[in-house]
DNA sequence: GCATTACGCTACGGGTCGTAGCGAAAGCTC
DNA sequence: GAGCTTTCGCTACGACCCGTAGCGTAATGC
Protein backbone atom coordinates (compact mmCIF):
# COMPACT_ATOMS: atom_id res chain seq x y z
CA UNK A 1 0.00 0.00 0.00
CA UNK A 2 2.61 2.54 0.88
CA UNK A 3 5.29 3.73 -1.18
CA UNK A 4 7.45 0.46 -1.16
CA UNK A 5 7.42 -3.02 0.67
CA UNK A 6 11.14 -3.47 2.05
CA UNK A 7 10.61 -7.53 2.18
CA UNK A 8 13.49 -6.90 4.79
CA UNK A 9 13.12 -9.78 7.51
CA UNK A 10 14.98 -8.57 10.14
CA UNK A 11 14.84 -5.11 12.33
CA UNK A 12 11.77 -3.60 13.83
CA UNK A 13 8.80 -3.55 11.54
CA UNK A 14 6.56 -0.96 10.61
CA UNK A 15 3.66 -0.67 12.19
CA UNK A 16 0.28 -1.37 10.44
CA UNK A 17 -1.63 0.59 13.07
CA UNK A 18 0.02 3.93 12.14
CA UNK A 19 -0.81 3.01 8.41
CA UNK A 20 -4.06 2.87 9.40
CA UNK A 21 -3.97 6.33 11.69
CA UNK A 22 -2.40 7.58 9.07
CA UNK A 23 -4.83 6.79 6.53
CA UNK A 24 -7.83 7.62 8.41
CA UNK A 25 -6.26 10.86 9.49
CA UNK A 26 -5.70 11.90 6.21
CA UNK A 27 -9.49 11.24 5.50
CA UNK A 28 -10.59 12.98 7.91
CA UNK A 29 -8.47 16.41 7.37
CA UNK A 30 -9.87 15.80 3.59
CA UNK A 31 -13.34 16.24 5.29
CA UNK A 32 -12.31 19.48 7.50
CA UNK A 33 -9.94 21.18 5.59
CA UNK A 34 -10.02 19.70 1.74
CA UNK A 35 -7.45 19.03 -0.53
CA UNK A 36 -5.28 22.15 -0.68
CA UNK A 37 -5.46 23.28 2.63
CA UNK A 38 -4.45 19.59 3.98
CA UNK A 39 -0.79 19.74 5.08
CA UNK A 40 1.68 16.72 5.77
CA UNK A 41 2.30 17.78 9.17
CA UNK A 42 -1.35 18.06 10.15
CA UNK A 43 -1.95 14.72 9.34
CA UNK A 44 0.91 13.41 11.05
CA UNK A 45 -0.37 15.36 14.25
CA UNK A 46 -3.78 13.65 13.59
CA UNK A 47 -2.53 10.47 13.12
CA UNK A 48 -0.60 10.52 16.51
CA UNK A 49 3.05 10.01 14.52
CA UNK A 50 5.99 11.76 13.84
CA UNK A 51 6.40 13.99 10.06
CA UNK A 52 9.36 12.12 9.75
CA UNK A 53 7.53 8.56 9.70
CA UNK A 54 4.99 9.76 7.38
CA UNK A 55 7.58 10.66 4.42
CA UNK A 56 9.65 7.58 5.31
CA UNK A 57 6.74 5.81 4.12
CA UNK A 58 5.08 7.87 1.38
CA UNK A 59 7.00 10.39 -1.23
CA UNK A 60 4.34 13.25 -0.73
CA UNK A 61 0.88 14.32 -0.61
CA UNK A 62 -0.71 12.98 -3.87
CA UNK A 63 0.09 9.36 -2.93
CA UNK A 64 -0.64 9.43 0.47
CA UNK A 65 -4.09 10.92 -0.66
CA UNK A 66 -4.36 8.14 -3.74
CA UNK A 67 -4.07 5.52 -0.76
CA UNK A 68 -6.57 7.13 1.50
CA UNK A 69 -9.26 7.77 -0.99
CA UNK A 70 -8.55 4.11 -2.46
CA UNK A 71 -9.49 2.26 1.23
CA UNK A 72 -13.33 4.37 0.50
CA UNK A 73 -13.39 2.04 -3.42
CA UNK A 74 -13.24 -1.08 -1.28
CA UNK A 75 -16.87 -1.31 -0.35
CA UNK A 76 -18.12 -1.55 -4.47
CA UNK A 77 -19.96 -4.77 -4.54
CA UNK A 78 -21.76 -6.32 -7.69
CA UNK A 79 -24.75 -8.33 -5.92
CA UNK A 80 -26.86 -10.25 -8.41
CA UNK A 81 -29.59 -8.16 -8.44
CA UNK A 82 -31.51 -10.44 -11.13
CA UNK A 83 -30.91 -7.87 -14.52
CA UNK A 84 -28.38 -6.03 -16.12
CA UNK A 85 -30.42 -3.13 -15.68
CA UNK A 86 -30.65 -3.42 -11.86
CA UNK A 87 -27.45 -4.76 -11.51
CA UNK A 88 -26.01 -1.00 -12.99
CA UNK A 89 -28.39 0.78 -11.17
CA UNK A 90 -27.39 -0.53 -8.02
CA UNK A 91 -23.61 -0.38 -8.85
CA UNK A 92 -24.12 3.20 -9.93
CA UNK A 93 -25.68 4.48 -6.70
CA UNK A 94 -23.39 2.84 -4.41
CA UNK A 95 -20.62 4.82 -7.10
CA UNK A 96 -22.26 8.02 -6.41
CA UNK A 97 -22.45 7.42 -2.45
CA UNK A 98 -19.00 7.27 -2.88
CA UNK A 99 -18.78 10.27 -4.21
CA UNK A 100 -20.99 12.29 -2.15
CA UNK A 101 -19.01 11.67 0.80
CA UNK A 102 -16.67 15.02 1.21
CA UNK A 103 -13.54 12.96 1.59
CA UNK A 104 -13.87 11.54 -1.55
CA UNK A 105 -15.07 14.42 -3.94
CA UNK A 106 -12.24 17.18 -2.69
CA UNK A 107 -9.08 13.93 -2.65
CA UNK A 108 -10.26 12.45 -6.11
CA UNK A 109 -10.38 14.78 -8.68
CA UNK A 110 -7.47 16.37 -7.22
CA UNK A 111 -4.72 13.60 -7.39
CA UNK A 112 -6.45 12.85 -11.01
CA UNK A 113 -5.56 16.62 -11.90
CA UNK A 114 -2.15 15.96 -10.82
CA UNK A 115 -1.53 12.45 -12.69
CA UNK A 116 -2.10 14.56 -16.02
CA UNK A 117 1.82 15.18 -15.48
CA UNK A 118 2.87 12.61 -13.30
CA UNK A 119 3.07 8.96 -15.35
CA UNK A 120 3.67 7.08 -11.59
CA UNK A 121 0.98 8.69 -10.14
CA UNK A 122 -1.65 7.54 -12.53
CA UNK A 123 -0.26 4.39 -13.01
CA UNK A 124 -0.88 4.26 -8.56
CA UNK A 125 -4.41 5.70 -9.47
CA UNK A 126 -4.84 3.28 -12.06
CA UNK A 127 -4.08 0.12 -9.86
CA UNK A 128 -5.19 1.15 -7.13
CA UNK A 129 -8.93 2.51 -7.45
CA UNK A 130 -9.41 2.34 -11.47
CA UNK A 131 -8.49 -1.18 -11.51
CA UNK A 132 -11.01 -2.33 -8.63
CA UNK A 133 -14.26 -0.55 -10.92
CA UNK A 134 -13.51 -1.95 -13.62
CA UNK A 135 -13.68 -5.49 -12.50
CA UNK A 136 -17.32 -4.97 -11.69
CA UNK A 137 -17.55 -3.45 -15.22
CA UNK A 138 -16.40 -6.94 -16.44
CA UNK A 139 -18.17 -9.16 -14.20
CA UNK A 140 -21.75 -7.68 -14.68
CA UNK A 141 -20.93 -7.76 -18.78
CA UNK A 142 -20.17 -11.42 -18.10
CA UNK A 143 -23.04 -11.90 -15.86
CA UNK A 144 -25.00 -10.50 -18.75
CA UNK A 145 -23.83 -12.73 -21.54
CA UNK A 146 -25.00 -15.67 -19.31
CA UNK A 147 -28.04 -14.03 -18.44
CA UNK A 148 -28.31 -13.62 -22.52
CA UNK A 149 -29.06 -9.85 -22.44
CA UNK A 150 -25.84 -9.22 -24.03
CA UNK A 151 -24.20 -10.85 -26.68
CA UNK A 152 -20.92 -12.89 -26.83
CA UNK A 153 -18.33 -11.59 -28.31
CA UNK A 154 -15.81 -13.60 -29.57
CA UNK A 155 -12.53 -11.23 -30.26
CA UNK A 156 -11.05 -10.03 -27.27
CA UNK A 157 -9.85 -6.60 -29.03
CA UNK A 158 -13.27 -5.78 -29.69
CA UNK A 159 -14.60 -7.48 -25.86
CA UNK A 160 -11.72 -5.38 -24.17
CA UNK A 161 -12.73 -1.80 -26.67
CA UNK A 162 -16.31 -2.02 -25.29
CA UNK A 163 -15.49 -2.62 -21.59
CA UNK A 164 -13.28 0.76 -21.63
CA UNK A 165 -15.98 2.46 -23.40
CA UNK A 166 -18.94 0.84 -21.27
CA UNK A 167 -16.90 2.02 -18.42
CA UNK A 168 -15.41 5.42 -19.50
CA UNK A 169 -19.12 6.17 -19.86
CA UNK A 170 -20.52 4.91 -16.37
CA UNK A 171 -17.92 6.25 -14.05
CA UNK A 172 -17.28 9.55 -16.44
CA UNK A 173 -21.18 10.13 -16.31
CA UNK A 174 -21.85 10.23 -12.80
CA UNK A 175 -18.77 11.95 -12.07
CA UNK A 176 -19.41 14.15 -13.78
CA UNK A 177 -23.03 14.67 -12.54
CA UNK A 178 -21.74 14.88 -9.28
CA UNK A 179 -18.77 16.88 -9.05
CA UNK A 180 -19.08 19.16 -12.26
CA UNK A 181 -22.64 19.13 -12.38
CA UNK A 182 -23.45 19.84 -8.79
CA UNK A 183 -26.50 17.54 -8.79
CA UNK A 184 -27.46 14.50 -7.08
CA UNK A 185 -27.02 11.01 -8.92
CA UNK A 186 -30.50 10.47 -7.21
CA UNK A 187 -32.16 7.19 -8.69
CA UNK A 188 -34.34 8.76 -10.89
CA UNK A 189 -31.37 10.27 -13.13
CA UNK A 190 -29.95 6.62 -12.64
CA UNK A 191 -33.05 5.07 -14.06
CA UNK A 192 -32.58 7.48 -17.14
CA UNK A 193 -28.90 6.93 -17.65
CA UNK A 194 -29.21 3.40 -17.32
CA UNK A 195 -32.00 2.85 -19.65
CA UNK A 196 -30.58 5.27 -22.47
CA UNK A 197 -26.79 3.08 -21.89
CA UNK A 198 -28.37 -0.10 -21.85
CA UNK A 199 -30.63 0.59 -25.17
CA UNK A 200 -27.66 1.88 -26.94
CA UNK A 201 -25.73 -1.42 -25.52
CA UNK A 202 -28.49 -3.97 -26.79
CA UNK A 203 -29.87 -2.39 -30.13
CA UNK A 204 -28.14 -3.67 -33.11
CA UNK B 1 -13.13 38.36 -16.79
CA UNK B 2 -11.44 39.15 -13.54
CA UNK B 3 -12.87 39.25 -10.20
CA UNK B 4 -15.03 42.41 -10.43
CA UNK B 5 -16.10 45.46 -12.87
CA UNK B 6 -15.56 48.30 -10.78
CA UNK B 7 -17.60 50.20 -13.94
CA UNK B 8 -15.96 53.43 -12.37
CA UNK B 9 -15.42 56.48 -14.85
CA UNK B 10 -12.63 58.14 -13.22
CA UNK B 11 -9.26 56.83 -12.73
CA UNK B 12 -6.64 55.23 -14.59
CA UNK B 13 -8.37 52.54 -16.20
CA UNK B 14 -7.25 48.95 -15.71
CA UNK B 15 -4.75 48.03 -18.67
CA UNK B 16 -6.44 45.62 -20.91
CA UNK B 17 -3.21 44.08 -22.40
CA UNK B 18 -2.18 43.18 -18.81
CA UNK B 19 -4.92 40.77 -18.39
CA UNK B 20 -3.97 39.28 -21.30
CA UNK B 21 -0.54 38.57 -20.91
CA UNK B 22 -1.62 37.40 -17.23
CA UNK B 23 -3.76 34.90 -18.71
CA UNK B 24 -1.21 33.88 -21.13
CA UNK B 25 1.41 33.12 -18.63
CA UNK B 26 -0.91 31.20 -16.63
CA UNK B 27 -1.13 28.77 -19.68
CA UNK B 28 2.16 28.71 -19.92
CA UNK B 29 2.92 28.69 -16.82
CA UNK B 30 0.54 25.67 -16.57
CA UNK B 31 2.06 23.31 -19.57
CA UNK B 32 5.56 23.64 -17.91
CA UNK B 33 4.74 23.62 -14.36
CA UNK B 34 1.36 21.92 -13.76
CA UNK B 35 -0.69 23.11 -11.65
CA UNK B 36 1.13 22.23 -8.29
CA UNK B 37 3.90 23.66 -8.87
CA UNK B 38 2.55 26.74 -10.37
CA UNK B 39 3.13 29.81 -8.35
CA UNK B 40 1.51 33.23 -8.84
CA UNK B 41 4.56 35.05 -8.46
CA UNK B 42 6.26 33.31 -11.44
CA UNK B 43 2.93 34.17 -13.19
CA UNK B 44 3.31 38.05 -12.17
CA UNK B 45 7.39 37.42 -13.48
CA UNK B 46 6.22 35.66 -16.93
CA UNK B 47 3.68 38.47 -17.65
CA UNK B 48 5.83 41.12 -16.52
CA UNK B 49 3.49 42.87 -14.15
CA UNK B 50 3.97 43.46 -10.06
CA UNK B 51 2.23 40.19 -8.39
CA UNK B 52 0.54 43.20 -6.59
CA UNK B 53 -1.42 44.17 -9.79
CA UNK B 54 -2.30 40.01 -9.97
CA UNK B 55 -3.36 39.91 -6.05
CA UNK B 56 -5.28 43.33 -7.83
CA UNK B 57 -7.41 41.52 -10.18
CA UNK B 58 -7.60 37.73 -9.18
CA UNK B 59 -8.73 36.71 -5.77
CA UNK B 60 -6.22 33.59 -5.52
CA UNK B 61 -5.03 30.84 -7.92
CA UNK B 62 -8.01 28.84 -8.51
CA UNK B 63 -10.18 31.86 -10.01
CA UNK B 64 -6.77 32.71 -12.57
CA UNK B 65 -6.72 29.80 -13.65
CA UNK B 66 -10.68 29.31 -13.95
CA UNK B 67 -10.33 32.11 -16.54
CA UNK B 68 -7.48 31.36 -18.18
CA UNK B 69 -8.24 27.44 -18.58
CA UNK B 70 -12.36 28.86 -19.83
CA UNK B 71 -10.48 30.94 -22.88
CA UNK B 72 -9.59 27.65 -24.26
CA UNK B 73 -12.84 27.12 -24.56
CA UNK B 74 -13.68 29.39 -26.92
CA UNK B 75 -12.89 27.80 -29.69
CA UNK B 76 -15.60 25.30 -29.49
CA UNK B 77 -18.15 25.56 -32.24
CA UNK B 78 -20.98 23.78 -33.73
CA UNK B 79 -21.27 23.56 -37.55
CA UNK B 80 -23.77 21.81 -38.99
CA UNK B 81 -22.86 18.97 -40.52
CA UNK B 82 -25.99 16.96 -41.65
CA UNK B 83 -27.17 15.18 -38.89
CA UNK B 84 -27.23 14.25 -35.67
CA UNK B 85 -24.21 11.58 -35.38
CA UNK B 86 -22.17 13.87 -37.38
CA UNK B 87 -22.56 16.53 -35.01
CA UNK B 88 -21.52 14.84 -31.97
CA UNK B 89 -18.74 13.12 -33.39
CA UNK B 90 -17.47 16.78 -34.39
CA UNK B 91 -18.06 18.71 -31.29
CA UNK B 92 -16.66 15.64 -28.95
CA UNK B 93 -13.46 15.59 -31.31
CA UNK B 94 -13.51 19.17 -30.64
CA UNK B 95 -13.77 18.98 -26.95
CA UNK B 96 -11.41 16.14 -26.91
CA UNK B 97 -8.81 18.07 -28.83
CA UNK B 98 -8.94 20.83 -25.83
CA UNK B 99 -8.60 18.00 -23.13
CA UNK B 100 -5.40 16.97 -24.96
CA UNK B 101 -3.38 20.34 -24.84
CA UNK B 102 -1.39 20.18 -21.48
CA UNK B 103 -2.90 23.83 -20.41
CA UNK B 104 -6.50 22.35 -19.56
CA UNK B 105 -5.57 18.96 -18.85
CA UNK B 106 -3.19 19.72 -15.44
CA UNK B 107 -5.72 22.80 -14.63
CA UNK B 108 -9.36 21.89 -15.63
CA UNK B 109 -9.67 18.86 -13.17
CA UNK B 110 -7.51 20.90 -10.76
CA UNK B 111 -10.01 23.56 -10.28
CA UNK B 112 -13.04 21.02 -10.57
CA UNK B 113 -11.65 19.53 -7.19
CA UNK B 114 -11.48 22.44 -5.72
CA UNK B 115 -14.57 23.77 -6.42
CA UNK B 116 -16.48 20.62 -4.39
CA UNK B 117 -15.38 22.63 -1.50
CA UNK B 118 -15.99 26.49 -2.56
CA UNK B 119 -19.46 27.35 -4.00
CA UNK B 120 -18.45 30.19 -5.45
CA UNK B 121 -15.52 28.79 -7.46
CA UNK B 122 -18.10 26.15 -8.46
CA UNK B 123 -20.47 29.09 -10.14
CA UNK B 124 -17.65 30.49 -11.69
CA UNK B 125 -16.65 27.57 -13.33
CA UNK B 126 -20.38 26.93 -14.30
CA UNK B 127 -20.62 30.32 -15.72
CA UNK B 128 -17.56 30.17 -17.75
CA UNK B 129 -16.90 26.79 -18.75
CA UNK B 130 -19.45 24.86 -18.44
CA UNK B 131 -22.28 27.12 -19.71
CA UNK B 132 -20.38 27.39 -23.15
CA UNK B 133 -20.57 23.44 -24.10
CA UNK B 134 -24.00 23.28 -22.22
CA UNK B 135 -25.03 25.99 -24.84
CA UNK B 136 -23.89 23.37 -27.86
CA UNK B 137 -25.83 20.68 -26.89
CA UNK B 138 -29.16 22.65 -26.56
CA UNK B 139 -28.16 24.22 -30.10
CA UNK B 140 -27.40 20.17 -31.34
CA UNK B 141 -30.84 19.13 -29.91
CA UNK B 142 -33.16 21.71 -31.25
CA UNK B 143 -31.57 21.00 -34.41
CA UNK B 144 -31.76 17.04 -34.87
CA UNK B 145 -35.76 17.88 -33.39
CA UNK B 146 -35.85 19.87 -36.31
CA UNK B 147 -34.10 17.45 -38.92
CA UNK B 148 -36.73 14.95 -37.10
CA UNK B 149 -34.08 12.87 -35.85
CA UNK B 150 -35.06 13.32 -32.13
CA UNK B 151 -38.49 13.49 -31.10
CA UNK B 152 -39.78 16.89 -29.97
CA UNK B 153 -40.24 17.52 -25.97
CA UNK B 154 -42.97 19.36 -24.95
CA UNK B 155 -42.62 19.22 -21.48
CA UNK B 156 -39.96 22.15 -20.36
CA UNK B 157 -38.62 20.07 -17.17
CA UNK B 158 -38.58 16.84 -18.80
CA UNK B 159 -36.50 18.68 -21.46
CA UNK B 160 -34.08 20.15 -18.97
CA UNK B 161 -33.46 16.77 -17.77
CA UNK B 162 -33.03 15.17 -20.70
CA UNK B 163 -30.52 17.92 -21.67
CA UNK B 164 -28.92 17.60 -18.49
CA UNK B 165 -28.30 14.12 -18.81
CA UNK B 166 -26.73 14.25 -22.43
CA UNK B 167 -24.45 16.63 -21.44
CA UNK B 168 -23.18 15.11 -18.57
CA UNK B 169 -22.62 11.55 -20.92
CA UNK B 170 -20.79 13.68 -23.18
CA UNK B 171 -18.91 15.35 -21.28
CA UNK B 172 -18.07 13.05 -18.45
CA UNK B 173 -17.03 9.78 -21.39
CA UNK B 174 -14.86 12.60 -22.63
CA UNK B 175 -13.07 13.67 -19.87
CA UNK B 176 -12.66 10.03 -18.03
CA UNK B 177 -11.84 8.34 -21.66
CA UNK B 178 -8.92 11.24 -21.57
CA UNK B 179 -7.59 12.02 -18.35
CA UNK B 180 -8.71 9.11 -16.34
CA UNK B 181 -8.06 6.19 -19.30
CA UNK B 182 -5.36 8.12 -19.98
CA UNK B 183 -6.48 6.51 -23.25
CA UNK B 184 -6.58 9.04 -26.61
CA UNK B 185 -10.83 9.66 -27.55
CA UNK B 186 -9.90 9.05 -31.75
CA UNK B 187 -12.31 8.56 -34.06
CA UNK B 188 -12.78 5.00 -33.75
CA UNK B 189 -13.84 5.73 -30.10
CA UNK B 190 -15.66 8.77 -30.43
CA UNK B 191 -17.68 7.09 -33.76
CA UNK B 192 -18.46 3.53 -31.06
CA UNK B 193 -19.18 6.25 -28.27
CA UNK B 194 -21.74 8.35 -30.44
CA UNK B 195 -23.28 5.22 -31.56
CA UNK B 196 -24.15 3.82 -28.38
CA UNK B 197 -25.29 7.38 -26.85
CA UNK B 198 -27.66 7.99 -30.29
CA UNK B 199 -29.47 4.17 -30.31
CA UNK B 200 -30.34 4.69 -26.76
CA UNK B 201 -31.34 8.42 -27.06
CA UNK B 202 -33.79 7.53 -30.11
CA UNK B 203 -34.77 3.74 -29.68
CA UNK B 204 -38.18 4.16 -27.52
C1' DG C 1 -4.20 71.59 -12.48
C1' DC C 2 -6.56 68.25 -9.60
C1' DA C 3 -8.73 64.18 -7.97
C1' DT C 4 -8.74 59.39 -8.62
C1' DT C 5 -7.35 55.04 -9.69
C1' DA C 6 -3.79 51.66 -11.44
C1' DC C 7 0.90 50.33 -11.45
C1' DG C 8 5.77 48.81 -10.09
C1' DC C 9 8.66 47.97 -6.45
C1' DT C 10 10.32 46.58 -1.90
C1' DA C 11 9.84 44.51 2.33
C1' DC C 12 7.79 41.70 5.71
C1' DG C 13 5.64 38.03 9.03
C1' DG C 14 3.70 33.65 8.67
C1' DG C 15 3.19 29.16 7.13
C1' DT C 16 4.61 24.83 4.87
C1' DC C 17 8.00 21.95 2.88
C1' DG C 18 11.30 18.21 3.05
C1' DT C 19 15.49 16.74 5.39
C1' DA C 20 19.16 15.88 8.88
C1' DG C 21 20.57 14.24 13.19
C1' DC C 22 19.94 12.13 17.51
C1' DG C 23 18.61 8.75 21.16
C1' DA C 24 15.19 5.35 22.29
C1' DA C 25 12.17 1.43 21.15
C1' DA C 26 10.91 -2.97 19.00
C1' DG C 27 11.68 -6.74 16.65
C1' DC C 28 14.88 -10.98 14.92
C1' DT C 29 18.86 -14.34 15.38
C1' DC C 30 21.97 -16.76 18.01
C1' DG D 1 19.85 -12.53 27.47
C1' DA D 2 23.35 -10.18 23.92
C1' DG D 3 23.78 -8.07 19.76
C1' DC D 4 22.22 -6.45 15.32
C1' DT D 5 18.94 -4.03 12.47
C1' DT D 6 15.31 -1.07 11.41
C1' DT D 7 11.75 2.02 12.89
C1' DC D 8 10.11 5.72 15.67
C1' DG D 9 9.59 10.36 17.98
C1' DC D 10 11.56 14.62 18.47
C1' DT D 11 13.90 18.96 17.35
C1' DA D 12 15.87 22.02 14.35
C1' DC D 13 16.80 24.00 10.05
C1' DG D 14 17.07 26.50 5.32
C1' DA D 15 14.21 27.20 1.49
C1' DC D 16 10.20 28.54 -0.68
C1' DC D 17 5.74 30.68 -1.34
C1' DC D 18 1.94 33.30 0.42
C1' DG D 19 -0.69 37.53 0.79
C1' DT D 20 -0.38 42.29 2.29
C1' DA D 21 1.33 46.99 3.47
C1' DG D 22 3.49 51.03 2.13
C1' DC D 23 5.32 54.26 -1.04
C1' DG D 24 6.23 56.90 -5.13
C1' DT D 25 4.93 57.14 -9.99
C1' DA D 26 1.92 56.87 -14.17
C1' DA D 27 -2.39 57.49 -16.62
C1' DT D 28 -6.93 58.96 -17.17
C1' DG D 29 -11.44 62.23 -16.46
C1' DC D 30 -13.15 66.68 -14.95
Amino acid sequence: MQSRTPASRTGRPRSAAADAAILAATRQALVELGWSRLTLGDVATRAGVAKTTLYRRWAGKHELVVDAVAELFDELELPDRGSLAADIEGVVLQFAAILDRPEARSGLMAVVAESTRDDALRERIRASIVERQMRLVLLGRARAQRRGELPPEPDPAESARTGDLIFDMVAGAVVHRTLVSGKPADEEWVRSFTRVLLTGLTSP
